[in-house]
DNA sequence: CTATAACTTGACCGACCGGTCTATTTATAG
DNA sequence: CTATAAATAGACCGGTCGGTCAAGTTATAG
């Protein structure tokens, strides 16, 4: 094997746990390298900066993301409706197990780095922007399948699509800060009432 | 009048102007005093820890919130369903003026504190959550009093409250993530679809 | 084999971090 | 006035930050 590989995976693999689990300014490069067990000449061998690091780990969490349970509750096999359900209910046993493991409920990736970064860094806005957009996507699908269907009356699905993005951020925004998992589960089944009309007369 | 006060204020400002468009770790102690016109000493002298500070900044936030928009959004005067189209405005016109002075969308200064620290600091998260809450309360008042007049029908008000928090918060990291106010325009409105049934046992 | 590129090592850099300290000035109370 | 406390000034501390670099080791291609 490929013994860099190992030790690029090994540095995506740590950087991703840590800026998860704490913050992107609150993990240092040092702290990495220590725990991937490789020294700083090696870390910047592979990731020409911190901020090429954070793209890195961003990209790499995104695809397993889309190839994990985002793949999974999007199938298109399953009612409209039900991936819905299935997300909310992923994001739930997710945030359960890191926090049953770790103490803490970290919240989602994208989202803290998405706060912590915008305003200081467009490269990594712009990245972070077009992961929301693709997940955006993958609602905006779901509620045209389910108008098609006439699972939904018809609506905005774009926007509608947004919507459910953002309230499914927002719940885990609150629900970090709670540190309680179980208020994705309460306030998670509403996202089905979210609508945003056509034409949008609000 | 006092000169000491007035110190405290300065910092106070700058501290909450400078966490607020940037972030908690990415502004040091010693760029907060040279903006304030402040010597390390005097900040020392009435802030025993950066940690104090930001608390201190939360809760001058949350006052101004309180006092501010958040009590003119929730006017008992104004119908139910108008107040919460009124927070969702005033949330707007507050981004999309922060946009315009500074380029980029600040975002919820809670929102954004939460998920940069929940997950290291139980104290300002507790402090954060406590905003969060009262801020749910004022939702939730709001709801009941719908139900009450018929204005919603009935369902369980305290639970969505917390829906609809969440809900703003969310739409206001999705807006920052993307610099663009609009965001707030085109989906705040769908707030008043936001539904929790009551069989919820809570 | 040799040549070359990929990779690793770890010392080193200047800048900055949150925080401390002593000395001094300023406001206030009696 | 004097005594005391509040507030200010700014040098200083150990530690850490992201990042650099020259030298060495290992893998690979011809």
């Amino acid at each position: 094997m490929n013994p860099a590989i190992d030790t690029r995976t090994r540095i995506l693999a740590t950087a991703r746990e840590l800026f998860h689990s704490r913050s992107y300014a609150d993990v240092g490069i040092k702290e990495i390298c220590d725990i991937a067990k490789v020294q700083k000449g090696s870390f910047y061998h592979f990731f020409p900066s911190k901020q090429d690091l954070a793209m890195a780990v961003i990209d790499d969490m995104a695809d397993d993301w889309a190839h994990g349970f985002v793949a999974e509750a999007f199938d298109q096999n399953l009612p409209p409706i039900e991936r819905l359900d299935y997300m909310v209910d992923a994001a739930y046993y997710w945030q359960k197990a890191a926090k049953d493991i770790e103490g803490r409920m970290p919240g989602c990736l994208f989202g803290n780095l998405a706060l912590e970064v915008s305003t200081r860094d467009d490269v990594l806005r712009a990245k972070l922007n077009a992961v929301f957009d693709k997940a955006r996507a993958r609602f905006h699908e779901t509620l045209d399948e389910a108008v098609e269907t006439g699972a939904m009356p018809p609506l905005d699905t774009k926007a509608t699509a947004a919507a459910m993005l953002a309230y499914l951020e927002g719940i885990i925004l609150l629900a970090k800060t709670k540190n309680d998992p179980d208020l994705v589960l309460l306030l998670g089944p509403a996202i089905k009432t979210l609508r945003i009309e056509l034409n949008n007369p609000n």
